[in-house]
DNA sequence: CTTGTTACATACCAAGTGGTATGTAATACC
DNA sequence: GGTATTACATACCACTTGGTATGTAACAAG
């Protein structure tokens, strides 16, 4: 049955009809014994290195870390265990890379880089990049949730080194969205009585909660839902009108 | 280094003086070969089952579902490897019932009967059950956080049994929430242009969020500002003054 | 007291794990 | 062109894992 989620797990890699043509090399040394025979192909470390954090980041990303088999990660990124340890000393070493250069560049994008392209006041941005995210989900996002919250929950207690690379990258999503509140407090388009930095920290967590309870739930709708709830809060941030009493 | 993480893990767990002195069985089998002598202990199925849930919840708790091993939790159980397979069919059945019997409990305790023993309106009792949550939030909490919510993420796509049951928890916590919301509103203490439901699953989310980032931050004050940012929120719910234009 | 069933205890196993030792061809450098 | 180093490939290993087969004592029913 393990090996059951595995096959299903694998199911949407791609269409995958020769199962060992990406193996990497094509010399048997099967059959025969003795007879080795290192691989022919030309040597490119910088693209072994994206290859095997992409199907490190893949692997993760559906069955956790420490589930994560090297294995698994070597067979889809096409290379050996060789080559493994040669770019990475262990397989904590590759979890962080996988933190620093593909789950933070990704989660960054995906909100400020979306952020920023927003024209208007504050709010109105931080509320249409929430439509624009809503508008761009996968089903992917759905079912898995975000990685980086996937990852904070499961290995955050487990390693401090693992920890600190993902509370820096939440640091850098609230500082992102810290930055925006206090530039509409700047012009006046957010009200003064509010905590930027707090705000901030509220809305990455509410965003990833709603996409924890989303995935649980198996429910675009759910998560569609949350993050309106959540552009009803953003409302609320706007200054009072003059001439209240 | 796995070890390490073994060992820190279970420190806490009590004095713990006597290493084997729980161990099923004092009659020592080893040194000799054949010579069987099973127990002789009292037999308590529903002492033993007990005491499989709760350490099945601790380790579970603390390494996640997938890498909990069935021998820590035997051995933090003090029963053997006969016993568990006695009660629970599988790994997987032990796990469903954790979230049952255990986590399920927990947490509608926790919060919904803290809520309960509030008095005054809606709004009211649930900004006081945040500041009362927050008042007996443990260390435990802030650097492991919420059980249901460590399980929700690692295992909802993993095992479609374990995500029916997970969200059927979420739906009766948010099911609670969404009841107080409702019963405001038919007494005028919650505005009538909210939608129950929709605000009720918005602040399990933003709970869980919260926990999730003070997890990763490993920062009770980063969770307590996210609960009192909350119940600003939940302040916005109350009804409008009357004699507005 | 006998007997059937429940509630365990013990020993064992195949499979998968991360990691390592060793070899070798491609490449950069002189 | 020779040589050192890089970038891998291959084979292997100790260990842990969930699970099972088997045995046996406690207990209930008769």
């Amino acid at each position: 049955m393990i090996v059951t989620y595995r096959l299903v797990g694998r199911l949407r890699t791609g269409f995958s009809l020769a199962l060992t043509s990406r193996s990497p090399h094509l010399t048997t040394t099967h059959l025969g014994m003795k007879k080795r025979s290192a691989s022919r192909r030309r040597r490119e470390p910088d693209v072994t290195r994206e290859k095997l954090l992409q199907a490190a980041f893949d692997e993760i990303y559906r069955r956790g870390f420490q589930a994560a088999s090297l294995d698994t990660i070597l067979e889809q990124a096409g290379v050996t265990k060789g080559a493994l340890y040669h770019h990475f000393p262990d397989k904590a070493s590759l979890g962080f890379a996988v933190v620093d250069d593909v789950v933070k560049e990704l989660l960054l994008e995906r909100w400020l880089g979306v952020l920023e392209r927003q024209e208007g006041d504050a709010i109105t941005a931080l509320q249409t990049m929430l439509k624009e995210r809503i508008r761009q989900l996968t089903p992917d996002e759905v079912e898995l949730g975000c990685p980086l919250n996937n990852l904070a929950q499961e290995v955050s207690p487990l390693d401090e080194r693992f920890r600190r690379r993902i509370a820096a990258t939440f640091d850098a999503w609230t500082a992102g969205f810290a930055d925006v509140l206090r530039r509409g407090q700047a012009t006046g388009s957010v009200r003064r009585d509010a905590d930027a930095q707090k705000v901030a920290a509220f809305l990455v967590g509410a965003i990833e909660g709603s996409f924890g309870l989303a995935k649980s739930a198996k429910s675009a709708a759910l998560l569609r839902s949350n993050l309106e709830v959540l552009s009803t809060f953003l409302e609320g941030l706007r200054p009072p009108r003059k001439g209240r009493r």
